[in-house]
DNA sequence: ATGACACGTCAAACGTGA
């Protein structure tokens, strides 16, 4: 079973670019982020011709997260986290998909940092790391994916120090990461490739694809049931050097059935 | 140190992203 996660940074501009990587590489689950997307306007129709079905958390002009599944309904078992009921932005959605727990976020990129937002990105963590607590005491196959917005290491950026002042990469940033890893959860991407140069989004300025100038912020941690099940993971690079792509490539991993 | 680009909203710049 493939798994994929995709920023898609619009899901209005990228429905080609989606539509077009769905058909050719056929995720069996594709979390998407990013839809900037109001409810109502989720292109169901066009997702639901290449077989796929669909749960989505949408917000006008902004975040908005979705589980897309061609192997079973996706089973909505939460959208948002616990923690604060003042929070409306869409950024988690969490359905179970062919025996396995899928918690597709959206993590609040912080910057300037300090600063509100920049609290906002840490009170976020504290909350989904709260709730991956329960997600592995449940022992159910879980995976946790998305766009992390966080740096986790130097080795994950092209140039670290250019990222020094920045929210993804700021100290409490890549603690909170570090210290949800720490609960027990796998970076699988990390785990089969322990030493290679891996991103997973590049700005759009200064030709930073075509450099490989570009950070690892998207990944995929797998709960200790999943493990031994991981097959492959890696960045599908060819989706970021389409015409009119999303600043991310989407990143997969394939799980023995 | 700054800005390069892209997207959505809205119909001109501006907020936001990373």
């Amino acid at each position: 079973m493939k798994i994929a996660t995709y920023n898609i940074n619009g899901i209005n501009a990228r429905l080609p670019v989606l539509l077009r990587w769905l058909e050719e590489q056929q995720p069996d689950v594709a979390c998407l982020q990013e839809l900037k997307k109001q409810q109502e306007d989720f292109p169901l129709e066009a997702i639901n011709n290449l077989g796929y079905e669909a749960i989505w958390h949408g917000q006008k002009s902004w975040n908005g997260v979705a589980i897309l599944s061609r192997v079973g309904t996706p089973v909505e078992i939460r959208r948002g986290l616990d923690g604060d009921p003042e929070d409306v932005q869409s950024r988690y959605i969490e359905a179970d998909v062919a025996g396995i727990r899928i918690g597709c976020l959206y993590l609040p990129n912080g910057n300037p940092a300090p600063g509100p937002k920049f609290d906002y990105k840490l009170a976020w963590m504290q909350r989904l790391n709260d709730h991956a607590k329960g997600l592995l005491k449940s022992k159910k196959p879980v995976v946790l994916t998305g766009d992390f917005n966080v740096i986790p290491t130097p080795k994950d950026a092209y140039k670290p120090e250019r990222w020094t002042g920045d929210a993804l990469f700021f100290p409490e940033s890549r603690e909170a990461f570090a210290k949800l890893l720490k609960q027990g959860w796998t970076d699988a991407v990390r785990h089969l490739h322990p030493d290679e140069t891996i991103y997973t989004y590049w700005d759009y300025f200064r030709n930073a694809f075509s450099r490989n100038a570009g950070i690892r912020i998207d990944h995929f941690l797998l709960s200790d049931e999943l493990v031994p099940r991981l097959k492959a993971a890696g960045v599908a690079l060819d989706v970021r050097g389409w015409e009119k792509s999303s600043d991310h490539a989407p990143v997969w991993i394939e799980l023995k059935d």
